[in-house]
DNA sequence: TAGATTGTTAATCGATTAACAATC
DNA sequence: TAGATTGTTAATCGATTAACAATC
């Protein structure tokens, strides 16, 4: 598999064409064309096979793609079969809910635990995994070469616990902070979920209607 | 203040520069040129420039721009200012986060509660709002006319719930379950927080970390 | 074989960057 | 006034789309 000077926009659709060949695959489905993936996904059936030619000939001519070979073709670009290790740092509510109700996420990695900072959860556990004093953050993530840590915690530890996971020698953080993380001149990896963001561009398309009809 | 055309682009960096020009607000800062933003936002001068310009003309040449009322320009195009109503639906571990330790999020809407299946949940409460039965909420919404709904259910009834939503009027939803509603041909809104994707986009950086580094 | 559909090259379109006159 | 910095027009760059020969 081929990975050359691969465009941002092209790597943030892999995970749609997984999800949407994982979907067909459940339904049964055995092949699909570029026409008809793009039919259903809303893109055009150029782009589809430029994107996937990036990093491959996946497909057949008069044929199509194989759904279930195409999908562990994607799985195996970004990566999912590789063994990566996860920890989660502050299982509130939201970690919680990434441990327990998606189930599927940390599934795909080896999940180590979760680190907490009150008192009372330390020794407990979440989803079945143990939660450790924060205390101990820093040299776990030495000890057991963590890969990514999942950052759940509210805005104000953020920094400085990001300080500690990058000192520690974390590759990535996963973070949920809605704070913008300052991990230096490392290579650390920082994919961020920010919420607030995300429902501020709803809110533009609302008040974008509003206008638009209020013009008419 | 305009509103013409706007690429998706320009949009999704708005609450980027809010976050940015509140942070600086909050230290203190008075006024910022495009050059020093950019710098320190990781953006060229002109691309702010650019993306503002869409808007009106929020700056003063040989100044730059007053970073209270440029925040206050963006919060407006934004709608942040309009009194946009909201629901919970599905009060979970993870809406719970969102209601409970995101309150700064549904703080700038009319909170008017959650809804539950869970007969046990029914007339409580999650941060302070009530928790209705969810068998009630598509004549809820058609009763407050509900602008939002932020959608924390499991996969599985997510279909079923949009349905009920957008038949009973909702024009927007947030959506949270990593399925791709479908809301028919209305112009219902949708905005999803797809957590599986992001952290694939994480995995298939640190394979490509690896990769590079195997094959040097 | 004929029809379908790929992978890829070329054309188009849109977004970002550069340049600069206007002006505070 | 002189220096700084905007808003905007033009140039460049990159991403998407179209076209088509190759081939299953």
């Amino acid at each position: 598999m081929k990975r050359t000077n691969i465009s941002n926009n092209v790597i943030r659709r892999l995970p749609r064409y997984l999800r949407k060949l994982d979907d067909l695959h459940a339904k049964g489905e055995e092949r699909i064309s570029s026409g008809e993936l793009g039919r259903q996904m809303g893109l055009t059936p150029s782009q589809i096979r430029q994107d996937f030619s990036c990093f491959g000939e996946f497909g057949q001519q008069g044929y199509g793609y194989n759904i279930e070979s195409l999908s562990k073709e994607i799985g195996q670009i970004l990566g999912t079969y590789r063994d990566y290790s996860a920890i989660l740092v502050g299982p509130g509510h939201l970690g919680t809910a990434l441990v327990e109700n998606f189930k599927f996420i940390i599934d795909g990695y080896t999940f180590l635990g979760a680190f907490d900072i009150r008192p009372e959860m330390i020794g407990t556990t979440v989803g079945g995994y143990p939660i450790y004093d924060i205390a101990t953050l820093g040299d776990f993530v030495k000890e057991h070469k963590v890969d990514i840590a999942i950052l759940t915690v509210p805005r104000e530890p953020a920094q400085e616990l990001t300080d500690v996971l990058v000192d520690a020698g974390i590759r990535a953080i996963w973070n949920f902070t809605n704070v913008e993380l300052d991990v230096g001149d490392t290579d650390t990896l920082v994919e961020n979920i920010h919420f607030a963001d995300s429902l501020l561009v709803l809110t533009y398309r609302l008040a974008e209607q509003d206008d638009l009809r209020a013009a008419k």
